[in-house]
DNA sequence: CGATTCCATGGAATCGATTCCACAAACAGT
DNA sequence: ACTGTTTGTGGAATCGATTCCATGGAATCG
């Protein structure tokens, strides 16, 4: 299909000099004199060249590729990790190789085995299962690894992750002084690290707080949105339903958004509603979502920052980000002229 | 950094063949004894091995790496675009390069020539400016090529795009029942082919339908949803303001929202307003908004067909989708107790 | 002025997998 | 039994850029 390709020789006859010199020009060596710079670039400019990076990678290991495997891009979050670190990348030279895990662990290995095969210089992760085959391949080879929003436990590579706690915290304590005592709480799975410390965290704030620890509060769902309107579904039909209800991600509150539209509850009167990640439409909801916010641009930026410092034989600190309540008119008091059913 | 890999050499000293025959074993080539392939089998277990994706592709001028060039991941249609099509070049055995453009040609010419450099198998792009250097780089050089969603003028290649007319005459046409006569218009960038098409749609269908063609009531914005704001703000500025508006996609559908807020203005009473792109929680919003849908899922889908088809030799012929009104509550008629000011 | 360093340069080896070519062994046909 | 085909195999060339090494000429120093 594609005709004979226009080769660094080709350059160099142009040019009339040898494919070292023209390699040397290319690559910025400074061991080549002002008119060869000058004819090189001449020959390249005329005949539109541009080198075969595979060839290239071949023979100098790097290819200024980086993959980025997140669990799902649809997810508004992952999309602007996505979008984050792939402009940070981008600053750097890199070029992203986006992998979409889909939420599948068969999917996420079938991307890290193509991240290796073709040679990444790192890879950035929001990781999935806890042992996965191919992640261990992963770091067996060396290959530069960044975990980024979840960590595995007992892989030891620097991550990016945010602190949970402090927003839950504040969650907690801006629902119980609102009057909340029965919270639900709609969870990520416990396969992920954000899942089982997001639980830890609201489960500690709720005793702090004097919320009920009531474990029948709580509801296991998957981070994805039909999972939040089941249990929203679940947890309003316990014989003592909750009076508010959090949920650990964002595609999961859409989710609960719906049951609670559907049975014709009022947001932030008949049911509070917070939730985990703040998504630009979010405050254009009526009521505005109450949300927990974390500076994604700062994870995607950082988490590019802290995989350079690994391809360059650091090793980076891992960093934790602080997260925040930002309050909005969905998690007002619970209306007492109404009360619950 | 990395240690010393394991190349097809080290898999065939342990099977005990050569490299020839190990590459054999690996691609499938019939012309392999069943004890060898038996034996390569095992030493790939064995070691691990994952082939250099370079190596091959230097040889093999494949490289199964195919490039898709989007203009905002942010965007939800594009976000669940890149969801679509990936996960149908995954089905066929392709990895997709993800560049984001960013709405910006000097960034999508610098996605583009890194795909040239990757001599990736084809590419899928949503086409920003009409002359880019680095669009025609691509055609000269026979790199199969698909647009999606948008198209260039004066560039013939196979394309999968929407046929926004009849989702805007059924949107004129539902608007014009409801009463209304002066529908404001928020435009995209007539640099883009959708911009264009929608607007020409849009004037088509208001002479039909007997909508007002006062051309003040178009605003141009740029896909974003700051435009939108500003377009909305703009347009309820005029001496004789709208009682609807129409945005031609879902960012600026957004920032209309936006303004429609902040101005207290009840939407579906005060003013109706349709979205061009359906996205999922346009149906949480309060009023669930009206929107011109179309199936994201196929889009993607089909350019993935078509780029198959074309990197097999074919010319495929454009593939229009269909567009469709949805009504929801934002589009309802115009409240005559409270009237315009 | 001869010896040494410096510099730009071209030739050749190299990266790892594929594939053409040649060859040997096994087997069929007359 | 002797060609003629098939079949599996290894050696070697190849893809395109990089880089080590050697070389010749200019510049520098004692």
């Amino acid at each position: 299909m594609t005709g004979p390709s226009i080769t660094i020789k080709d350059v160099a006859a142009l040019a009339g000099v040898s494919a070292a010199t023209a390699s040397r020009v290319l690559s910025g060596n400074p061991a080549t004199s002002p008119q060869s710079r000058e004819k090189v670039a001449a020959a390249v400019a005329e005949l539109d060249f541009h080198p075969n990076a595979q060839a290239r990678a071949l023979r100098s290991t790097r290819t200024n590729v980086i993959g980025l495997l997140l669990s799902d891009v649809r997810n508004p979050f992952f999309a602007d990790l996505a979008h984050a670190a792939e402009q940070a990348a981008l600053a750097e030279g890199l070029v992203t190789l986006l992998g979409n895990a889909n939420e599948s662990i068969p999917q996420q290995d079938r991307y890290l085995d193509t991240f290796i095969s073709q040679r990444v210089d790192g890879v950035i992760a929001a990781p999935q299962g806890e042992g996965s085959s191919s992640l261990h391949a992963l770091l067996e080879r060396d290959i530069p690894t960044v975990f980024v929003d979840r960590t595995v436990d007992g892989i030891d590579v620097p991550s990016v992750t945010t602190d949970s706690d402090s927003g839950i915290r504040q969650a907690a304590e801006h629902l119980a002084r609102q009057g909340h005592e029965r919270v639900g709480y709609i969870a990520g799975p416990q396969t992920t690290s954000t899942g089982r410390d997001r639980l830890k965290s609201f489960c500690r704030a709720a005793r702090e707080f004097g919320l009920s620890t009531d474990p029948a509060l709580t509801y296991f769902g998957d981070f994805q949105s039909a999972s939040g309107s089941a249990g929203a579904h679940h947890l309003l039909g316990l014989a003592q339903p909750p009076t508010a209800l959090l949920a650990a991600d964002s595609p999961m509150a859409v989710g609960a958004l719906v049951t609670l539209n559907r049975k014709g509850l009022r947001i932030g009167r008949d049911m509070a509603l917070i939730a985990f990640d703040d998504i630009e439409w979010f405050s254009l909801l009526d009521p505005p979502l109450t949300v927990i916010s974390h500076d994604v641009e700062a994870m995607g930026r950082t988490a590019v920052r802290l995989l350079l410092e690994v391809i360059d034989g650091q090793k980076p600190e891992s960093v934790v980000l602080p997260s925040e309540l930002i309050v909005r008119a969905s998690s007002g008091t619970p209306d007492p002229s109404l009360g619950q059913p």
